[in-house]
DNA sequence: ACCCAGGCGGGCG
DNA sequence: CGCCCGCATGGG
């Protein structure tokens, strides 16, 4: 017997949400016909329908078991419906590139998922195309997270393997998955984190000391650790830097011209502020689609 | 065939 | 320091 359980959720889109290259959005499964997405959250299977308007709507909660408190305020907590978004647009809503980004994809909310989940994505990702992250990652999830029986005895899914359940995972088997070059990294972050790092000692902790933290792992820079500390730990000030955004960024607001890394980060901090991490996720994926 | 992708580490000047 | 290059792999 299946729970259902009925969300509001205002200004949210999980279409948006879901496609803008987020971690969840990695190896979850989204349905875009049915606004259905579904993803596993420590031994269920969760699904989420989006039913209704962007503006004004809700989202229906199933699950491969119970559905309880618990798993909805997941839900809640990883697309950040307490967000207020008219505040939050109101203050990235600087210029006409921002609004036309919001516009078009009204709803489209940064998520919240778990640090080590941050981590491992994020370092896919570097150097990478959304096609191929999405399948290194899928790839790891199934070779290495526990199955997900659900109530009929059936395996439908994998969790998301923990560092130690990748503890044992040589580059060689990384290298079988795809993960090219950045078999090193996993191989290496995955044994600091079962050894020196606890990631979720760094949860509550102010943004530069996560970043800085999250840089002592091997194949983790600047651009990556941002990521982490943004979608990771939800650090909303935190603006990454990826190739589209500093492209979009010139040709946006310096008139193609090519500005360092650090010139854009205090460009964006003076912007946006304490919601530049916001603005990022608007920047990246309507730069990416112009 | 050639180019690029949500970068990073290391080496050289 | 700052700059620059190689890096695995698959899709456009």
């Amino acid at each position: 017997m299946r729970m259902t359980n009925r969300i509001d959720a205002r200004i949210f889109s999980l279409e948006h949400t879901f496609e803008s290259g987020q971690p969840l959005t990695f190896y979850a499964d989204f349905d875009k016909e049915h606004r259905m997405m579904s993803y596993p959250n420590g031994s269920h299977l969760i699904t989420a329908i989006h039913k209704g308007a962007v503006d004004n709507g809700h989202i229906v909660l199933s699950s491969s078991h119970d559905v309880t408190k618990a798993t909805a305020d997941d839900l809640k907590k990883r697309m950040r419906l307490k967000d207020n978004m008219r505040e939050i647009y109101k203050t990235i809503s600087t210029d006409r590139f921002m609004r036309s980004a919001i516009n078009q994809y009204k709803g489209m909310r940064l998520t919240l998922n778990d640090p080590w989940e941050t981590t491992i994505c994020f370092t896919i990702s570097q150097f990478n195309n959304m096609k191929r992250i999405r399948l290194i990652t899928k790839n790891l999830v199934s070779n290495y997270g526990k199955p997900i029986i659900n109530q009929n005895g059936r395996m439908i899914a994998h969790s998301f393997p923990n560092a130690e359940q990748l503890s044992n995972v040589t580059k060689k088997d990384y290298l079988k998955h795809g993960t090219g070059f950045r078999a090193k990294y996993l191989e290496s972050i995955a044994d600091q984190c079962n050894n020196n790092i606890d990631l979720y000692k760094l949860q509550g902790k102010s943004y530069s000391y996560i970043k800085e933290n999250l840089m002592q792992l091997d194949g983790i820079g600047d651009k990556v650790a941002d990521c982490i500390a943004l979608m990771g730990y939800g650090k909303l000030e935190a603006f990454p830097i990826d190739t589209w955004v500093k492209r979009t960024l010139e040709k946006t607001y310096f008139n193609g011209e090519k500005k360092s890394i650090e010139k854009l980060h205090n460009f964006a901090n003076e912007k946006w502020g304490n919601y530049a991490g916001y603005a990022q996720q608007y920047i990246f994926w309507h730069g990416m689609h112009l």
